[in-house]
DNA sequence: GCAACGTGCTAATCCGATTTAACAACGGAG
DNA sequence: CTCCGTTGTTAAATCGGATTAGCACGTTGC
């Protein structure tokens, strides 16, 4: 990609030493002599030449690129994904990496093939990562390779999983609506998912809601229902229309994703009921529209930076990787969707 | 990264020639003569011992690492980028070239070493991106290289750059004002940002703006006022309030973005204002919320996607690049937002 | 006075490919 | 029977570093 560079050769000739020389007194190796007068010469020629090493050729010996794959199923698209990636660059720049950044959209054939272009240019790890949180197995590639799951989880498969702590994410939404006083007219809308219509839901739902009621009953207080449904503004207005118009009386609402509380809000609203003065909403995920609603939804962020951080930190760490599964927070986003019960 | 991977020689062995007939039988090149046997014989080992080549060890010698380096400012935060990079990824894919995508944050520190560690990895080319468009000046080690500028204008650098026609985004906006009917009470809110508090303005504005004018006057409508604000949702909202309260009733609303038209959605509601009944609004960028709000909101989506596959696609071109702006279209998303004037 | 040792440095190899130069073997022309 | 061109193949060099083995040259110890 244009002239030709300055080579450690050419270094060590300007140093007057032997290339052998150049290289250790330039790596800063001190297993071999090197007197001061000749490595302060070469780094003085390494200065005036402007010399940079060539990784490339570097790694053809030492067998160490400083490179990273960084596989995902459709991380690109998701609204906060970019957070993923940026946690993980960041990591990896701390530490002199670079990210190879793939996607292959969900197709098993495309994924094989990126693994192996990943492969060829011999990165020395790689990470798979999902954009929701699910159970994968990850191509055969992958076996025996230096690998860390990303929001994923693939039992049998020896390598390290990073994930949401979701189960806590639960408890803590609990633990913010007793905290303001509600003890009843507490709904959950969008349930378990444990026959998912969204895939998502699958782990996130069944851990929000354990650690929901797992809470809330240790605290004297319950769930008045569970409304099972998509995870999507749609479903949440639909649903919680249906709940206003059957009678129900909520306090406040358990919203399982932000998409459905903006649906709630909406049902609200049309309802004549004010958040938080009638009914307070607690949520999950903190996408974009939660500080963008009015008022501010209360919500339990996707810790999507920290997962791609840790992905990395854990990657490159020293010795082997252990099977088993890092639960990031989820932190407690307060904004004004949690007020005291309404009285009556 | 795990135990030794099968190399050119292993396959030359079992196939019983040298390497040289090896290497020329499986890069399938003609311009040595090979015979079928052995260059059958040696397709066949490599099948068997499931041969991958080492590109690392190739680009040693071709000078030629399949490999682009991604160089951003913040693109990974904002919300639609993952488009840019999905389309990036994608046409360097179809290419079998990977990308290191890497981000600055605004840092020109940062941006220096993070370009030093591509070159350091001998990528054949660098993709130069903004996540809004605006005039650059790259890093000086960018000079002379294979660079292609996406999202942005660097004057007096010599390289392509590939941006988002937002000329003809405005006449367009204009032309499906007129198609409806559109001919007076027509306000710009978001207006120019001639002096731009929100830095994303000073492209984008001045041209929508532009063409905004150009079309309206020609098809024998006007404007009947600009609002020069920030482009964000509260001031969309306190400025069409104002806009309201001082009178004024408008028949159609150009919000400058998807930002400012759900303020301008907010603040008609409150005033008792029907979408599209009493007033049309259309709008530019198709963000998320665009598609979420009632009534969806028509707007002129900028075209992420196309910009980072175009920049791929023209850095992975043939010959050399030459400097010069290549505008993509931004398609009108047209949902429900602009109907005919209102009457009286 | 000579072996033993420490110091400072270099020649040679290697990593895994690509590429150049050259070399057998064979057939046909003269 | 020699010369020449074609065909098929390979030895060796190269890319830019890292690493191993070893070589001079003092200095020290006995």
């Amino acid at each position: 990609m244009s002239e030709r560079r300055v080579t450690m050769a050419d270094v060590a000739r300007k140093a007057g030493v032997s290339p052998t020389t150049a290289s250790f007194a330039l790596s800063g190796r001190t297993d071999m002599r090197i007197s001061d007068a000749s490595r302060q010469r070469v780094l003085d020629a390494a200065r005036d030449l402007g010399y940079r090493p060539n990784v490339t050729a570097r790694s053809l010996r030492t067998k160490s690129t400083q490179t990273i794959g960084f596989v995902s199923d459709r991380i690109t698209t998701t609204p906060f994904a970019g957070d993923v990636i940026r946690g993980a660059l960041e990591a990896a720049r701390e530490r002199d990496h670079l990210l190879f950044i793939t996607e292959a959209g969900g197709d098993r054939g495309a994924e094989s093939s990126l693994v192996h272009a990943l492969l060829d240019r011999q990165v020395d790890a790689v990470i798979y990562a999902s954009m929701f949180t699910r159970y994968v197995t990850p191509p055969k590639e992958l076996f025996g390779r230096r690998v860390v799951l990303l929001n994923c989880l693939a039992p049998g498969f020896d390598a390290p999983s990073v994930v949401p702590d979701e189960l806590e994410a639960g408890r803590d939404a609990a633990r913010a609506l007793l905290a303001a006083g509600h003890t009843e007219g507490i709904w959950a809308i969008g349930g378990h998912q444990a026959v998912p219509a969204t895939p998502e839901g699958i782990i996130a739902g069944n851990e929000r809601m354990r650690g929901l009621e797992e809470v809330l009953r240790a605290g004297g207080a319950r769930l008045d229902g569970v409304v099972e449904c998509d995870w999507d503004t749609r479903d949440g207005h639909r649903e919680v229309s249906a709940l206003l118009a059957a009678g129900h009386r909520p306090r406040a609402l358990v919203c399982l994703t932000d998409r459905v509380s903006m649906g709630a809000y909406q049902a609200l609203g049309e309802a004549g009921l004010s958040v938080p003065g009638d009914v307070s909403v607690v949520s999950f995920d903190d996408q974009d529209i939660a500080s963008v609603l009015r008022p501010a939804l209360t919500t339990l962020k996707l810790p999507h930076y920290q997962l791609g951080r840790r992905a990395v930190e854990l990657i490159l760490g020293e010795g082997p990787l252990e099977a088993g599964v890092h639960r990031v927070p989820m932190p407690l986003q307060e904004r004004a969707s949690i007020g005291a019960p309404a009285q009556g």
